[in-house]
DNA sequence: TTTAGCACTCTATGCCCTCGAGTGCTAAAA
DNA sequence: TTTTAGCACTCGAGGGCATAGAGTGCTAAA
């Protein structure tokens, strides 16, 4: 679908994307033609976007507005993007600059990644402190309860019990849940995180779904055990034109500012993957309610038997791509860089 | 002026600033009557209105709609609250209880401390960590530079120098200027800025002003030096409806967000206090552009010669006062405590 | 001194209208 | 076949206008 696209689609779905990025504005034909002195008329723009909006790229606001981006357009925007961009080398000196100047002090550290984040990319930031700990994996159980609610009880080495509810797409027999239980305790003995995503080829159906609740939920127990959380720029997604006179910005905020909910949204992104790669959520992925009128740019960073923590930023949809995920892969690295050195070889 | 009030006019006074508060509705007078059974007319209650009104405690957003109080009004209100109300004992228990249940981690008083405010007031809460040392007093210089502009340079023990433009009411000599100085020097010497304001008795009218300015000054010092900022709850202030629409509220918590205009608030109003007074800043008293549409509850807590931070929070000028001061006044105390028991005798 | 009665004021709301940017389509031009 | 000029059409933003209702201030009676 999207792959077939001609270079000048591509070109006209960059040039919208940038320009709506810059004036939160519908963008119209004859407007582009303008701005970018194309070198084509208004007209064949139109017939342009007609494929890209039956393409899902583009969306129409009402019948007779221009054309803003979809998520599913940003989303191909971002994917052509990948890796390519990188800070520029003066920015990153100043913000390196800035790191190393500073004494040993994880919490300083913290508190400046957040501030770099927000800045550089006028919105809102968030960093997570590295911890050193991860849980491991001890033991676990499976409860048949009623019809197809299973309860999980999951026990980690330092002793903490946790408990959650699963939902089976079907009736199993106690039975077959014990055998399943048996099985991955047996597999995922001592394992933490990292290790236990790495048993999936090993595992039926049922117990990938068994086993990637388990994932979330010590992804959930590190976050926990990560503590603090630090913010800054939250006021920088409150000056975004979108969000003046409604309460979209206040909802996406509080996601960051309540633990719960920045936990499960951490649990169930971020701490899937692996550190160095950066993520992008755009618009809630259809999944977060509170989200659907923001974008979250993650990372990871650390290094993953020793330490890791998470980091990202919070703006519009409409947000600077580019620039934000540069500088969250370079705030990332960098501070992975710090961890190893004052915690590793 | 205000003291001339009848008891009439304070009921009715109360009255409209509870209702108000709740509702975010100019109350009008009928409205009034019916709400709480007032046992008189609801045109016995305009009458009284029109007082207040005169008396400058109340105000008409328009002619033909209900009254709202004027930040006068809740001047007056709040004056009349001095030290009255306390948190209930089973809050107070529960707040005790969870900072007594912390092992010690400054980090975590004052992340839980800012939690506790925000919760509790349901807005925006800011506390700064403790800090032990303050800013000495060393040598100070008065130099007159054109008409009424006088550049004061001001050494602290430390060592660190501090410049600043003061603007005298008249023309005075550097002869003058240069005594003044010195008298300030001899008696400060070494003087914190506990000690500081304690001095204002011995000075005369020009002295006191430069003293001010010294005080404000080593007090943005110490703010400086105090560091951390620990903030919570920005969003309980976008959700109330007075800031729906428009970007005061950005305007006011960014003022929290940005440290240089949060040490600005903080030199010039709390840290000219004394430990355990509440402070109560409404509307921005006509000096605060960005906080003209909100009240700042403020207190220093900690132990003066040891170690002392703030803590306060933000919501809108319709604030529930009663209930913000007096958690502002028992987290305070709270903290002080911790901060003697882990730090001094 | 309090209260009922009443004319008056002003906002909020809904409706209608116009204006204009932008579209999609068609037919001609390249 | 592709591009473009031309044109009728659509729809939201925004201004003007009338209406409804809450609340006032004043006056005169209780």
């Amino acid at each position: 679908m999207s792959h077939e696209l001609t270079d000048r689609q591509k070109l006209i779905l960059n040039l919208v994307i940038h320009e709506y990025v810059q004036t939160a504005q519908p963008v119209g034909s004859q407007n582009l033609v303008e701005r970018f002195s194309l070198d084509m008329s208004s007209a064949t723009v139109r017939n342009e976007m007609v494929s890209l909006t039956e393409s899902g790229l583009l969306r129409q606001p009402h019948t007779s507005a221009g054309r803003i981006p979809s998520e599913e357009g940003y989303r191909y925007f971002v994917s052509r993007l990948a890796g390519s961009a990188e800070l520029p080398q003066t920015t990153q000196r100043t913000i390196s600059h800035q790191f190393y100047q500073m004494r040993y002090d994880v919490e300083q550290w913290m508190r400046l990644a957040a501030s770099v984040l927000a800045h550089q990319s006028r919105s809102a930031s968030l960093v997570t402190a590295p911890h050193p700990e991860q849980a491991r994996f001890k033991h676990m159980e499976l409860i048949s309860t009623r019809g197809r609610q299973v309860l999980m009880v999951l026990v980690t080495a330092g002793g903490e019990i946790h408990q959650s509810m699963l939902t089976l797409p079907e009736p199993v027999t106690q039975g077959r849940l014990s055998q399943v239980a048996n099985h991955i305790t047996e597999l995922a003995q001592g394992c933490q995180i990292e290790a236990l995503k790495g048993l999936r080829a090993k595992l039926d159906a049922l117990e990938v779904d068994v086993l990637d609740l388990i994932v979330r939920e010590i992804g959930q127990a590190d976050a926990l055990k990560a503590g603090e959380v630090y913010l800054d720029g939250l006021t920088n997604v409150l000056a975004e034109p979108e969000f003046s006179g409604s309460d979209e910005a206040r909802r996406a905020l509080k996601v960051l500012e309540e633990r719960s909910m920045l936990e499960d949204l951490l649990a169930r992104t971020v701490l899937m993957n692996d550190v160095g790669g950066v993520q992008v959520l755009i618009g809630g992925e259809g999944t977060w309610e509170d989200l659907r009128q923001v974008s979250i740019v993650l990372a990871r960073y650390g290094s993953p038997g020793l330490a890791t923590g998470t980091l990202g930023v919070l703006g519009p949809i409409r947000m600077p791509y580019g620039r934000a995920i540069s500088t969250v892969r370079f705030v990332a690295g960098l501070l992975s860089d710090l961890v190893v050195d004052s915690l590793g070889g």
